[in-house]
DNA sequence: TGTGTTAATCTGTGATCACAGTGTAGCCCG
DNA sequence: CGGGCTACACTGTGATCACAGATTAACACA
């Protein structure tokens, strides 16, 4: 308990949300590898809880492919072959580029405030001499969803969570391998089209700049040739 | 367990998933209305398993928005407002449309012939004299997504499952309060333009043909006047 | 040294128990 | 007969126990 305990106050949420909270984050940050194979027995443990809210917020997981139970039984973070990568890219391009055309419209001056405040951190921290991983995948994160929420969608938020959660391993497994996306200017550019496109209402450039983003990310993800299949 | 016995013949799979595709089954066709209370307890003494299984499926739908869990913590099945159903609607004919538009690309010879006997079995039971609802809801269920899969993409299958669970209870609840969509041809007429389109790969076609299915069944929901907002 | 077999350990799954919070029905009192 | 209070029943949540299957490690034997 005690880990939890620090990370969300324990103020009025189950201990099976906060776990599923913190597996979420540490699978969309990176911090489990695919491939990686967790005990639910372990991972309660090492929070300090029992077995059952593990087993819900993993159960969850699962359910959403974040996570994956090998016919041994064994719970594990999913190896995407190529296929299925490329088959995730294109849905994130088209559901989360319909996010981005919707947010152009349906955008408000706060959207826009926290939307720029987010653009602006990450490109902060991706131009020092020497940018944090953590740090720069965490700020692209916030950017992302700040843009998405402002759409005003929760239903379609929660479908692009679920992409996320799967997309999160390999992205940043392989990112942590090759420093060629924290260097490269490709990621502020089209953050900064996507803002532009929506103080300007232009929902078609909105897209197309979320979509470029997705697109630039994943050719670097394949360019490793580091995926099975 | 006598009930999960003879419907699944406990090949291989958890009770829990087992659970979760029976709960998911009546959500989906209407066996549960809006606002109905859900118990723990009573579902799992109803199909003879314990808690736990139960737990776990009821845990996965909350979490996917098919069921809620009111501030009492009671679960039940949400009642939609017209605000979120008619965002639920937008997010439907979005992503259906997509999902048609790529089955016109990807599908093959067999899935043409599934979709077509589909289609044929929909056509068959709405224009008998008198049409069961029930019969009906589950043809129109295995129309659609044989069509999906045409697409040839799991990930977004199980997306659109996830928004027909949330739509599921008002479709077939105020449906069968209302008789005017077994006794319309507007579905038929839909889905045979959708057949068509498939075959000679009309993309565009097709995605008009599923979002103009799912408008004409969401207009008849809004015209009852009984979603509450 | 290689190989086959066994025993210990670890896995997820399901059932059961304990507990705090909430709604409700009944009953006593005015 | 009506209103307020008190038990009781029931809710979800978390922990613990029991069990079958699989993996691994060690040990004995050839």
């Amino acid at each position: 308990m005690q880990i939890l305990a620090r990370t969300w106050p324990t103020n009025e949420a189950s201990l099976g949300q906060s776990v599923r909270l913190l597996l979420s984050e540490r699978l969309i940050t990176g911090v489990y590898s695919p491939g990686e194979k967790l005990s639910l027995r372990s991972v309660a443990a090492g929070l300090g809880v029992s077995m059952t809210p593990v087993r819900e917020a993993v159960s969850r997981l699962v359910a959403d492919g974040a996570l994956e139970v090998a016919p041994n039984k064994a719970v594990r973070v999913p190896i995407l072959d190529s296929t299925r990568f490329r088959e995730l890219t294109a849905l994130r391009i088209e559901i989360e580029g319909m996010a981005a055309a919707r947010a152009a419209s349906a955008r408000d001056k706060a959207d826009l405030s926290a939307i720029a405040a987010a653009e602006k951190g990450f490109r902060k921290e991706r131009s020092k001499a020497r940018p944090q991983l953590a740090i720069t995948v965490t700020m692209n994160h916030k950017f992302h969803f700040a843009l998405y929420r402002a759409a005003k969608s929760p239903m379609l938020v929660e479908i692009i969570v679920g992409l996320w959660l799967k997309a999160g391993p390999i992205l940043n497994f392989d990112m942590a391998r090759n420093n060629t996306w924290v260097t490269s200017t490709a990621g502020e550019r089209y953050h900064a089209a996507a803002l532009a496109a929506l103080q300007c209402q232009d929902s078609n450039a909105a897209r197309a700049a979320i979509a470029g983003d997705i697109q630039q990310a994943s050719d670097r993800i394949i360019a490793l040739g580091q995926l099975p299949g």
